[in-house]
RNA sequence: CGGGGUGUGGCGCAGUCCGGUAGCGCAACUGCUUUGGGAGCAGUGGGACGGAGGUUCAAAUCCUCUCACCCCGACCA
């Protein structure tokens, strides 16, 4: 077992045909000392760093050998906990016909995101950028009867979306890869069954990978239930906010989490209305410090117009930020405008700053804090001058009250009232029910038992490949590079033998290499003739989990040394005892827990 | 799309304001030495400055247009 047959590694498969082990000499990853100026956040400087993969244009990647392994990884442990879910895997094309999607009504909705382009005879086509409308198109055709459901198909492929723009690398690629699932059932109950399916096979997919996550509400509805989860992976880097519970396990966007019962003090009730000279006082903090009262005791007044161009007039406590996404879901999903200070001026008569719920005009709505907070202080409608005392009900009116306001850090639980942490993270997964949307459009049906003619409903599952791996890669380096959890490291163990010229050194390294393959282990053969530095600096940066270092030095100690990347404990392990015990940390490491 | 910024050997950058035809580090190649944390010395090759047009005796540098990329906002896996 010399250097006489290389090539005997590469005929060592893992049980999913992928080769074992390669020598660095002659494999292709190449590293950079330095980070590409393009990149921003740390796992896309270092997944650029460490050659797993390299940018084409904005928003499109190519995947690298080493890179495609961990993906490989990541696509494997989500493939495993779908089929043992029940899901079948399918393939469906990335260019679909633009009837399909005039049909749903996407062809008009999806807007500029939707990647359309035309065949030679100028037909109309959309690169996927989801695909409802495929797999709803043929389950209408092939699923006549009830007795076929539940059906739950996913599959792992590109999808296209023409971002506004993308960024991060990996993180919102303009192309990527994504698992998207579909389940089909005859009911609501079967679509809740396959639904809590899906989501406990999440729970284990990003268990598997190793990743520190959390499953957050995504749409707590009024009709009760939650219908949308979005599996969050921690990072300072996150593009999304999350508040969370640390007492129950309340989690949710922060633009979906509800802010019941956050902090107010009443104001006074009875007091007469006291109009108050406030010059210069047009934003909250000027005015609570001229008047001496808390932020949080001023009605601040926001001029929003609706989907008919009309006027709204929004209060919220001074002290708090309005949630712009609870005020568009309060308006149907219509995108409120803000009005511009003219606008304002133009319509409620006062500068900006001065704009009056009293006799106002216009419909208000109001966030609860304000139904809690009683009275306080009020624009007076008159540039330069505050009301004192503003009653609710008694001096304004308030035409509907709602939860308007964004969630803040210590806001109460609205479950157990305990201190709620804000943390952000990356949306790697979701899992969303979709009812009849898409069977209704397409009339996607089956007759059901009795007879009847009844609409599928569908379940929608998406988990982004690419992200996931680079929420890992963002979650797990040091200041050296990457440090892969076990399951989605490229190779479990760098084997690298310091003297390749030393023939004992070399025969002592092919031998554990030999061995360890034997054993099934992904080793990273690092032949190539340079400094250990190099070799050293190289391992650290690609993160592999184990390193198994041989040289002259670690021969005369009697065998090779193991070095953990995560912990960085260094063992010398006996010549031949080395592959077992590598063999029973990988196996300890991978041990379903 | 709005706002901000950057394009100069493979990578990271300087030079641009105050025009005079390009420089540094790393990488590559050759040789000698070196060999447990990205080696040292000597030497070699490689860019005409994102593109187009203009001003000028002369443009990386000034002007106009354009393209690409990155960052901040609304969308999403």
């Amino acid at each position: 077992m010399m250097g006489d047959n290389h090539s005997d590694i590469y005929t060592r498969l893992d049980p999913h045909g992928e080769v074992l082990a390669q020598r660095y000499s002659t494999y292709f990853a190449p590293t950079l000392k330095e980070a590409p100026a393009e990149a921003e956040i740390v796992s896309h400087k270092l997944l650029i760093r460490a050659g797993f993969i390299r940018r084409l244009a904005a928003g499109i990647y190519s995947y690298l050998p080493i890179g495609l392994r961990s993906l490989r990884k990541v696509e494997r442990i989500i493939r495993g906990e779908m089929n043992r879910f029940g899901a079948r895997e399918v393939l469906l094309p990335a260019v679909q016909p633009a009837e399909l999607w005039k049909e749903s009504g996407r062809w008009d909705q999806f807007g500029p995101e939707l990647l359309r382009i035309k065949d030679r005879h100028d037909r109309d086509y959309v690169v996927g950028p989801t695909h409802e409308e495929v797999i709803t198109d043929i389950i209408r055709r092939e699923v006549r009867s009830f007795r076929d459901l539940p059906l739950n198909l996913f599959q792992i492929q590109t999808k296209f979306r023409d971002e506004i723009r993308p960024r991060f690398g990996l993180m919102r690629g303009r192309e990527f890869i994504m698992k998207d699932g579909y389940s089909f059932d005859l009911d609501e109950v079967g679509a809740e069954r396959s639904y809590q399916a899906m989501f406990n096979a999440y729970q284990n997919v990003f268990r598997r990978c190793g990743l520190k996550f959390a499953a957050v509400e995504a749409n707590s509805g009024p009709i009760g239930g939650s219908y949308s989860h979005e599996f969050m992976v921690l990072a300072d880097s996150g593009e999304d906010a999350i508040a969370f519970c640390p007492q129950c396990q309340y989690a949710a966007n922060l633009e979906k989490a509800t802010a019941p019962a956050y902090p107010i003090t009443p104001g006074p009730i009875g007091q007469p209305l006291d109009k108050v000279y406030t010059p210069n006082c047009r934003h909250v903090p000027e005015l609570a410090r001229y008047l001496n009262v808390p932020e949080a005791s001023i009605v601040k007044s926001l001029l929003f117009f609706d989907a008919q161009k009309n006027p709204l007039l929004v209060l919220i406590p001074g002290h708090r930020e309005i949630n712009l996404v609870k005020l568009r879901d309060a308006l149907d999903g219509f995108e409120p405008t803000l009005a511009s200070p003219e606008e304002a001026e133009k319509i409620m008569g006062v500068p900006m700053g001065y704009v009056t719920p009293i006799k106002a005009q216009t419909r208000i709505w109001a966030d609860q804090g304000i139904e809690r907070l009683k009275s306080g202080v009020a624009g007076a409608g008159e540039k330069d001058y505050h009301y004192l005392n503003a009653e609710v009900d008694r001096d304004f009116q308030v035409n509907q009250f709602l939860d308007l306001c964004l969630v803040e850090a210590n806001d109460p639980c609205p479950k157990c009232g305990q201190p709620l942490d804000i943390k952000r993270g990356i949306e790697v997964g979701h899992v969303f029910k979709l009812g009849l949307k898409y069977s209704k459009a397409l009339g996607a049906t089956v007759t059901a038992a009795d007879g009847s003619e009844s609409l599928i409903v569908m379940g929608c599952y998406g988990i982004g490949v690419g992200r996931t791996l680079a929420a890992a890669a963002e979650q797990n380096h040091d200041p050296d590079g990457l440090v892969w959890p076990l399951a989605l490291a490229p190779f479990q163990v760098a084997l690298l033998p310091l003297q390749i010229q030393n023939p004992n050194v070399l025969a002592a390294a092919e031998e554990l290499l030999d061995k360890l393959t034997a054993a099934g282990v992904e080793v990273l053969y690092d032949d190539r003739d340079v400094r250990p530095g190099v070799k050293f600096k190289d391992a650290d940066l690609l993160g592999l989990p184990l390193r198994l270092t041989v040289s002259e030095k670690t021969l005369e100690k009697g065998g090779a040394e193991l070095k953990n990347r995560a912990d960085r404990v260094v063992v010398t392990l006996d010549l031949a005892a080395a592959p077992t015990e590598i063999v029973r940390l990988i196996k300890a490491f991978l041990a379903p827990s």
